[in-house]
DNA sequence: GTTAGCATGTAAGGAGTTACATGATTTT
DNA sequence: AAAATCATGTAACTCCTTACATGCTAAC
């Protein structure tokens, strides 16, 4: 009923502090923006979103905000452009705040990490380095569980061991890169070019109607 | 009510294939042999065990089986060891020769994996190359809508998506080299350089008895 | 003129978890 | 005698999905 999920409500009003959209568009992004990760489908989202704005934490604008035309000339069906209000920025500074286990779980991480342009360093190598040693316990069982069962196990089981702990293994590595970088500056090691500091404050423009972003499977 | 799941329900099927056990006992194994891609719990083993009896797929042995003295001798509570009926072998060799998308999607892959053992091969290369093709088409539209979004993103969700495509690559590398050993006899390929034919014994390990399984959160 | 995309929603249900309840037995 | 492990179970809840319902517009 109360629809309060963790990481699809953390993702919303993550997106929805960069800058206002509606639930269509809210859903693209969060497909691509979170990656591999998750999908989330309509049946959550609008119900996730209606239960934000009940909580005070999202506020309706009923059509196009303010300098665009009302839907009866537009022609296309009311959009509701949601808009995160002063309480509901607070929350989620609070959730950004937050480093207890929880944010470093398999289900969070993804999504934290998705939004450390947003978290305080310091919060941000917490959460690196508690992820990385829950992942380093992680691989301690595992090494444990196979040395003792080793020789029960037939190969296909063995190779899915070996293949899961490879992947926890690169993930380790990454996650030290990361905190290495963490530790001495930008993050760099991207694709493009150093970009030395966007804060990417207020732009009440929306970035460009991006005519088919398929992300439906 | 039903509790008839996907996952949990197969993977009980497949280890009590192997030989009869009782809960607790199936609970750790299957959370040591699917190993990193998924942990039951007990609120969710028991209910299934009973469903599963219900179709007649598993049959209850209340004491310990055949030659074991009864409950009241060995002090212990009566464990009620599990056993799979022939209808539930028959049932789970339809499920094994399954190759439908529903057996290479993400929460279904690994169990079925952990079972190629009882596989036929043909199945084994339908489900292996299915995977991959869905991991190579998911890439695809990850560069697409990368292409399309990369300057609208920040560091931090650019190097998410970055490590996440990396992550799929390796895995559709992983298949490949999956493939290739099934088309040209058995898997091979275990941690090391090539070892011919050595089933893993020699190892700097500590074989250790290790009494604490604790697989508990 | 039909498919594809835009846009919002609801009802029912699936697959699991957490927390609780119980009690015996082995180890420390 | 306390703590850990073995062993089984239930009720309530969570978080999300599927399938459905609706209707409009742009492009092929």
């Amino acid at each position: 009923m109360s629809r309060r999920s963790g990481v699809l409500e953390f993702a919303v009003l993550g997106l929805l502090r960069e800058s206002p959209m509606h639930g269509y568009e809210l859903r693209k992004r969060l497909n691509t923006s979170l990656g591999v990760f998750r999908a989330f489908s309509y049946g959550s989202l609008y119900p996730c979103l209606k239960a934000l704005v009940q909580r005070g934490w999202l506020a309706e604008e009923p059509s196009g905000g303010l300098g665009e035309p009302p839907a009866s000339l537009t022609g296309r069906r009311a959009k509701i452009v949601y808009r995160l209000t002063a309480e509901g920025k607070e929350h989620f500074e609070d959730l950004l705040s937050q480093t207890g286990p929880d944010a470093w779980e398999d289900e969070h991480f993804g999504v934290r990490f998705a939004f450390f342009g947003q978290t305080s360093r310091d919060v941000r190598m917490r959460v690196l380095e508690g992820r990385r040693s829950r992942l380093e316990e992680r691989l301690a069982k595992m090494r444990a569980s196979l040395a003792r069962t080793r020789d029960r196990l037939d190969d296909y089981t063995l190779e899915l061991q070996r293949h899961g702990m490879e992947s926890v293994e690169r993930e380790v590595r990454w996650l030290s890169e990361l905190i290495e970088s963490e530790r001495s500056g930008r993050p760099a090691r991207g694709t493009g070019p150093d970009r030395p500091e966007t804060p990417g404050q207020d732009r009440p423009d929306r970035p460009e109607p991006g005519p088919s972003d398929n992300t439906d499977r």
